[in-house]
DNA sequence: CCGCTCTTGAGGGTCGTGCGCAATAGCAGC
DNA sequence: GCTGCTATTGCGCACGACCCTCAAGAGCGG
C-alpha cells in the first residue's frame, strides 16, 4: 500500500518535517498518519477530520490530528457550525472566516497586532484568533446576504 | 426600523418588558418562558440552554430560546466548544468573549468599526461579530495561560 | 525474525441541538 | 368561572461532532 510520492514541492518538505517530529517522539509512522499528513499539507485549505480520514476511521482521524497538534504540527479552527477544520501549523496564522462558507484567509501579522493591542487596552480581552478565527462573511457571501436582506 | 441616536435603555431591558412584547406578538406567557426568561434577565453573564433550562426541559428552553431570538429579545453566541451561550438583546452586540471561562465584554462600535474596515480593506472580508464573537482570553484566564505555558 | 508497544478500526457513548407527538395549559369568549 | 381552541410543554428520539474502550494488527529496535 505505498502511496505514489507525487512531486509535491514546500508540502512534501513540511511533511517529512512532521514525520520526522513524530519519530523524534518516539512516535510511529503509521500509513495511516503517514496519509493524513499528506492530506493535510497538500490541501490549500482547512480539511474536515473527516475528508482527513478519508476511507479510514474518523475516530483513528482524530486521534492522530491531536496527537499531531500536541506536538505543534497541526491546529484546528472551528467556524461557528459544522466539524472543525484542520491545517498545518506551518503557515496559517490568524485568519477571517466566513461563518456561511468557510472559506478564510489569513491576516496580516501587523493587523492583527494592532488589533489586539486595541481590544487589550479597550477590554483587557486577550484576543487569540489561532484557535477561533475572526468571524465574517467573504465578500460573495456578504453579497448574497446583503443582496436577500439576511443579517 | 429606524433608530435615530438613541443610547436609550433598549426594548426588553427586563423579563417584565419580554412578557409583553411576546403577549404583543399572540404568543403565550407560559411558566416556562417566564421563568427562563427572569433567569435570563437576571443572569450576569450569557447563559447555556441548559442553565437556563434549570429542571425543566432543555428541547423546549432550545425551542423558547429560538422564538426569543426571533423577537430579538435574545441572542446568542457560540464559542468553538461548549454549548451556545444566550443572552438579552438589550446587550451590546459585538463581544469579546473568552475561550476558556466564556466571559464576555462588550466592544466600542468605533473600535469595531475601525476594525471592519481594516479586514475589508486587506481581506475584502466583512467581519460581523453578531453571532459569533471575537475570540480572546480575559485578563485572568490569559494570566493562567501564560503562567502555565498555555498557547 | 521477535517481541514490545504504539496504533488502528469498529462500536458505542456523550454532548449539543432540533424534531414529532400526545398531553397540558394559556387565554378569549361566554 | 367554565369551555374550547391552540400554543406550548415535555418526553423520547434523531443526528452530527467528537471521544473512549478494547481486541487485533502494525512499527520499529534488537
Amino acid at each position: 500500500m505505498t502511496v505514489p510520492h507525487l512531486t509535491a514541492p514546500v508540502e512534501a518538505s513540511s511533511a517529512a518535517a512532521a514525520f520526522a517530529a513524530l519519530r523524534a517522539q518516539g512516535l510511529r509512522l503509521s500509513t495511516a498518519r503517514r496519509l493524513l499528513l499528506h492530506t493535510l499539507f497538500a490541501a490549500d485549505r482547512p480539511l474536515t477530520a473527516e475528508e482527513l480520514a478519508g476511507e479510514g476511521d474518523v475516530a483513528s482521524a482524530y486521534r492522530n490530528l491531536e496527537v499531531l497538534e500536541g506536538l505543534g504540527l497541526v491546529r484546528h479552527v472551528h467556524l461557528g457550525h459544522g466539524p472543525g477544520l484542520y491545517a498545518p501549523a506551518g503557515d496559517r496564522h490568524e485568519l477571517v472566516a466566513c461563518e456561511r462558507c468557510g472559506a478564510s484567509v489569513a491576516l496580516a501579522p501587523r493587523l492583527v497586532e494592532a488589533l489586539r493591542a486595541a481590544v487589550r487596552s479597550a477590554t483587557g480581552f486577550e484576543v487569540r484568533l489561532s484557535h477561533l478565527p475572526l468571524p465574517g462573511l467573504c465578500p460573495r457571501c456578504h453579497a448574497n446576504a446583503t443582496r436577500s436582506g439576511g443579517d
